[in-house]
DNA sequence: AGAGTTGCTGGACATCGCGTCCAGGAATGG
DNA sequence: CCATTCCTGGACGCGATGTCCAGCAACTCT
């Protein structure tokens, strides 16, 4: 009943070999680096001839993208659940993060990963980096100059927070979730205090 | 008068296609992004024989960790001048290393930076993390557990190092090095507070 | 259910970069 | 000045990339 304008009905071979391809790639990623992945092996794991690949994506680097878009979307659909108040709104991400990291370990140490794409890990970053922007300087992003811009600081906490977590997701530390977290915040905490949004 | 060993005395003409070669990748390094420069493109800017590059690396990937070896050497032999005491014996790395790369602001743009290889980050925040560790917690690695031990404390720390770092260097910031320092300073020193060595 | 559209296939092809090898010529060190 | 060592450029095989096509299969829509 929608009111929309007419949707083709997207064709059923395109989706399963669309999904087959972004699967497999995942799936070699838990294997090998993904710079040592080629368009066969993806192809060849994915049941699907090495031309399709083409037809449905440029290149490799395409299919990664692609890939990174689903795990956005992963990301955001789990809606930052705001059960527990954070310690301050620019650390909101840090608790959801840490949770989604240990449910799917083994998926983000291969995306973010020493193998992983690089691009992942950039990708990654703008997205908390923008969240932790906004949390700190409100909407206004040509606001005042000041000597140390929201911009900076969120860098600063999400550098640190990557490294974090990509040591605490490579080694099989003995780290809990919660100690991951507690470690982040003591140390990131105390140098955020004279930032309370404004 | 040294009691080393007989050395061969090196060919000047090893010595020359070498540092030609190092010198070369370094060059191209600033105009296009490390993965897309080929060993032939290496050899023609360095004047050299496709050839003869193999005779002296194995591949693109030794160069770089050739030249990471020359950068590596180049930041001890600069060794880190403690003319102004750092706030934090952790911490003490902070104003060498913004300075270093603020004198080599093209060069560290490329090595670091977006289309830089990842195995010179890499490198050097292994670097870092390791005289911060040993800041932190002394020689014995051994020591008894805690709840954050001295390694996740330096990912911590130099994680947010290099974000700013290349935070800083991409964009054509108008911040000063000395301002990009004392932001760091202000953002982690508070969480440190606690870690005054033992 | 049938017609028409669309996707899949696998194989061929050209291109590129890699890493290896060699034999003649050039530079070097003693 | 001579023996040694290096440089060279070219050829080779390999593997990966991206394109193209023609026949077959699967799907959508009516």
């Amino acid at each position: 009943m929608t009111a929309a304008p007419r949707r083709p009905r997207p064709d059923r071979r395109v989706e399963r070999s669309k999904q087959a391809l972004r699967d497999a790639l995942i799936a070699l990623m838990h294997e090998h680096p993904y710079e040592r992945i080629s368009v066969a092996d993806i192809a060849e794991r994915a049941n699907v001839g090495r031309s399709t690949f083409y037809v449905h994506f440029a290149d490799k680097d395409d299919l990664l993208v692609d890939g990174i878009d689903q795990l956005k979307a992963w990301l955001r659909e789990r809606g930052d659940a705001p059960e527990v108040t954070p310690a301050h709104p620019a650390l909101a991400f840090v608790r959801p993060m840490i949770e989604h990291a240990e449910q799917q370990r083994a998926l983000f140490r291969a995306l973010v990963g020493r193998g992983g794409a690089v691009q992942v890990s950039e990708e990654l970053h703008r997205m908390l980096a923008e969240l932790v922007r906004v949390a700190l300087g409100g909407k206004a992003t040509v606001a005042k100059r000041r000597p140390a811009p929201e911009e900076a600081i969120a860098e600063v906490v999400v550098g640190a927070f990557m490294a974090l977590l990509r040591w605490w997701l490579e080694r099989d530390s003995a780290m809990t979730a919660a100690e991951v977290e507690a470690t982040f915040t003591r140390q990131l905490l105390p140098g955020l205090a004279g930032w309370t949004r404004r």
